[in-house]
DNA sequence: ATCATAGTCGTCTGCCTGACGATAAACACT
DNA sequence: AGTGTTTATCGTCAGGCAGACGACTATGAT
């Protein structure tokens, strides 16, 4: 089949962002409000146009930063900058997902610690951190009893496969630690994978494993009394990105 | 920001494919020959553009049974139907990746059972298994003394990206299977585990391993002798999908 | 002083894995 | 028929890791 120009239908591309945090206890993700059709006034993922002369990772990063501040922390380089993981997730490309075009949307996951309140264009009452339970039961009422609207286009889908990809991702990685500060202790670490499983874990024996596994955590020497009770160790993570043997996610 | 079809630059989207298969002990991977420019007469991933009114996962099966006669193997179907494993693997986006225009590819990962030899269009000179060793080799020598071009485009990468979740994925779920006929006997599915992880494992503890975990393989009855030897109780595939605890990848 | 809270160190038991011996059932020779 | 080779299958044993849980420590609150 030689080139011709007319012989690809032309699409849309787009990037849409799956930003989790932990939060009071609850894994949230990032929403924002639409401000015109379709779903104008309903909750969606953050995401954007990819420009002509954008990777799609660049333009991840740009859309992050627009919505969020957060810098997207660069895979190659060597320690926690603060910045955010950020990863491709799935590609969705229904031809009917977006009622006016053909979309094809290029979805990626950010994880991120716990931030200020999120802006969307300096406007905070068009974006919001809401529990992932929350965005995902459709049909339902939410905390303060008014009906929750399902998120807009099938962003419900693409938050549900992002969450399931963090919630595995854990288990074999490191990628817990990019939900904390750059220094934590054990406790906040556990409580992270608590919020994002869903799961009471044990103390002891999650003590035990991350601080035995090797190159997960490097102590700072320092100790903080910020969560109550007797002092912590604080840790940054240590450079090992993979865990074997992978955390061990209880049965369900 | 307001619709305006004039607010977003026009993509071409195609979908490529790695499709894996096992043979002779070596993890091989379709390749077909490129008959224009650009990399006129190099070796290339199969793929093509995603129509007007086609999902993504519709063009990957699409392609997948023009270069195979594979059909695809819908994962809601209930058994084995000889069909192939077809999932997304990652979607490649650099502005660069394609010398004549804006590209977006989404790559998918097919996992087919040793197949007669493959077709491109008829044209059987046009198509072949290939180990994936020789395919990712840059710049060395193949089996024949010739030297090896490198795959088109960025289509190394996206194969080596399909070849590490293949290797990935059968620690964790059953679908090394995928690799086997319908019916196959446990050193037949040691061998795909050996020849795409590349190492040698001890038969009788993965004859333990495989036969003790639940859902994994189910016995037919039957035997072979197909392998030479003591003749071997055939399997099927279980329903098991994910594999708890996993399969053992060897220390490196 | 006492209590509540959170962190840290140990112990014990059961399960899984890797290493490897032994036996079984076919085929290919001689 | 006997012998060797190949592959399959079962069994044993020691080491390591995870879950359950007891005990002690160091802080702040009352």
């Amino acid at each position: 089949m030689p080139y011709d120009p007319s012989a690809f239908p032309p699409f849309a591309v787009t990037v849409d962002l799956v930003v989790l945090t932990v939060r009071r206890h609850a894994l949230c993700a990032l929403a924002v409000r639409r401000g015109e059709p379709p779903f104008q006034g309903r909750w969606a993922l953050p995401g954007g146009f990819v420009r002509a002369d954008e990777d799609l990772s660049q333009a991840a990063a740009r859309e992050l930063a627009e919505e969020t501040g957060l810098r997207a922390h660069d895979p190659s380089a060597p320690a926690q900058d603060n910045g955010a993981h950020l990863e491709q997730l799935a590609t969705y490309g229904d031809p009917k997902r977006d009622p006016r075009m053909r979309v094809v949307s290029v979805a990626h996951l950010a994880l991120a610690p716990d931030l200020p309140a999120p802006r969307a264009g300096g406007d905070a009452s068009n974006a919001r951190w809401a529990p992932v339970e929350e965005l995902l039961q459709q049909g339902g009422y939410g905390r303060d009893g008014e009906p929750v609207a399902p998120l807009a286009f099938d962003h419900a889908q693409i938050l549900a496969d992002g969450v399931e990809r963090a919630r595995s991702k854990i288990e074999y990685s490191s990628l817990a630690t990019a939900f904390c500060t750059p220094e934590f202790t054990v406790g906040e670490l556990r409580r992270v994978y608590e919020a994002v499983w869903g799961v009471a874990l044990d103390p002891r024996n999650f003590h035990r494993k991350v601080t035995g596994t090797p190159g997960f955590l490097v102590p700072t020497g320092g100790t903080t009394t910020r969560q109550g009770g007797r002092p912590a160790q604080l840790f940054r993570a240590g450079g090992a990105t993979l865990l074997n043997p992978p955390m061990l996610r209880p049965e369900v």
